[in-house]
DNA sequence: TATATTTGGTTTATAAAATAAACTAGTTTA
DNA sequence: TAAACTAGTTTATTTTATAAACCAAATATA
C-alpha cells in the first residue's frame, strides 16, 4: 500500500540538494551551502552519498586559486527524484486507494 | 528558502500512519499494521511519538477479551499533516523562488 | 613580513532515529 | 495442559543526521 521511500532521497538536506541541481546545469558547493543553509561538514557528507549512488557527478576544479566544487544531477539522479516525489505523494492523498 | 520539515511527520512511518488517520474516522493497532506493513515493535514506538506530539489520541480498549488500540487524529495534527504537505512540496517544484 | 583571518572544504565524534528482535500477558485451540 | 496465536511493549542494535573539530591554502592586516 505505502511503497518505501528512497532512504538516499528522504533526508531533508539531500532532498534539498537535488531540488536545486535539477532546476540548474550545475552548482558548485558554496552556492549549495548556501542556499540549503547547511553547515559545510554536513553538507559535504551528504553530497558525498549522492555521489556515492550516482546521483550526481562531483567535479573538483580550481577557480583562480581556490577550489571550487561543482555538482551537476545525473540522468539517474534525475529518475531517482523524480519518483522520490511521486512516491511520497501518494502518501498525501486523503483517500488511499 | 527551504523550510524545515517536522522531523515527526518526515518519517516513512509516521507519515504512513498519518496519512490513513486523516482518512477516517478511527483506526486501531492491527489496521494500522496490515496498511503500513510495519513490525509490531516500529508501529507501537511510533505511535507512541505521535501521541506524545498529541497529533493523535489513543484510547486502549477491550474488544471483548482482546486488548484493542484505537488511534484517532487530532486537529493539531491535521494542522501538522497538512503543514508538511505544503512544505515537501516546495522541495519538488524545479524554479526554487 | 609575520600573523591573523577567511575560504573551501574533509574527517571525526556525537546525538537522534528507525528498526528489529526479544519479551510479556493473556487467549484460543488441539 | 501444552502449543500456538494475538496484541501489543520494551530493549538493543544499526543507521542517520548533524555538528564540531580540523586542515591546507589564500588573503588581509599590523
Amino acid at each position: 500500500m505505502f511503497k518505501e521511500l528512497d532512504p538516499l532521497l528522504h533526508s531533508q538536506l539531500r532532498l534539498a540538494v537535488m531540488s536545486l541541481l535539477i532546476g540548474v546545469e550545475e552548482a558548485d558547493f558554496v552556492f549549495l551551502k548556501e542556499k540549503t543553509g547547511a553547515t559545510a561538514g554536513n553538507l559535504s557528507v551528504q553530497i558525498e552519498k549522492l555521489k556515492e549512488a550516482e546521483y550526481i557527478d562531483v567535479e573538483k576544479t580550481f577557480q583562480g586559486k581556490m577550489p571550487r566544487t561543482i555538482c551537476r544531477i545525473t540522468p539517474k539522479g534525475v529518475q531517482a527524484f523524480e519518483n522520490y516525489v511521486k512516491t511520497i505523494q501518494t502518501y498525501f492523498n486523503t483517500n488511499n486507494k
